[in-house]
DNA sequence: ATCCTGGAGT
DNA sequence: ACTCCTGGAT
């Protein structure tokens, strides 16, 4: 009851000082970044756009969106960013395409993987993917290579619009300075911390997350900027500044 | 525990 | 010359 309030108010308190973040549904040149009410619901995604944010889901890998980007970028120029001219592409061209994604052939050889998949179990239909119970569509692409839980999660919420919370090195950070989570906490117990205390609402985790991206590259950064930091009233780290 | 392994900022 | 990055597999 109390983490509840506490979660909400981490969520307003970064809403407020970032503002909107804009990640996926992304917003058309020239209208401005919707903003997330509760309750409402964001516009439903083409598959051409699923896809893309699979493929991105992948190359940033660790590694940076802008980093990640580049290679969205060349597959695009390329005219190999759709499904089926990314499967029938050569490994080798595929990762010289890919090379600013750091792991270029392990990525390459994934993302083949992976288009794959979706024409054999899915006739090449993301909108087949993505409509399957979430239940069953999560260890399907656990059980893909290259695609660990956070990847998984990032697909489901990002793509599908399923409400799964994601966590990465940045969520893990925050919530441990916090004192939200201790640092051996696994991926499951930090996704339970907020599933029990929000509600299951795909935009809420969308923006909450992508909020804890961006207040960990700015403030929450391994070398922490604790005076300038929007949660410094309620986080342990800026006080004492402890480990 | 190690491997993979580019780009940008400091 | 460092550090860091929306990890995953072995």
């Amino acid at each position: 009851m109390r983490l509840k309030q506490r979660l909400l108010a981490i969520y307003q308190n970064l809403y407020t000082s970032y503002g909107p973040q804009g990640w996926w549904p992304t917003t058309p040149p020239g209208k401005t970044t919707p903003v997330y009410r509760p309750g409402a619901t964001s516009r439903r995604l083409n598959q051409r756009e699923r896809w893309e944010i699979m493929v991105g889901a992948l190359l940033t890998q660790n590694t940076t969106w802008h980093n990640a980007e580049l290679c969205l970028e060349a597959l695009s120029a390329s005219g190999s960013l759709d499904l089926r001219e990314l499967h029938d592409l050569p490994l080798e061209q595929l990762s010289g395409l890919i090379r600013p994604a750091r792991y270029f052939n392990q990525k390459a050889q994934r993302l083949h993987d992976l288009a794959g998949y979706v024409l054999e179990a899915y006739g090449g239909s993301i909108a087949a993917l993505t409509g399957r119970p979430p239940a069953e569509l999560r260890p399907e692409l656990l059980a893909l290579k290259g695609i660990g839980q956070e990847t998984a999660d990032s697909i489901l919420l990002y793509a599908a619009q399923y409400p799964f919370f994601v966590i990465d090195a940045f969520t893990r950070r925050i919530c441990h300075r916090l004192g939200l989570a201790a640092v051996s906490a696994s991926y499951g117990e930090l996704q339970d911390l907020f599933a029990r205390a929000l509600p299951a609402d795909a935009d809420l985790f969308n923006e909450y997350h992508a909020l804890f991206v961006r207040h960990a590259v700015e403030h929450c950064r391994p070398k922490p900027q604790c005076d300038s930091c929007c949660l410094r009233k309620s986080c342990r780290y800026g006080v004492e500044t402890v480990d």
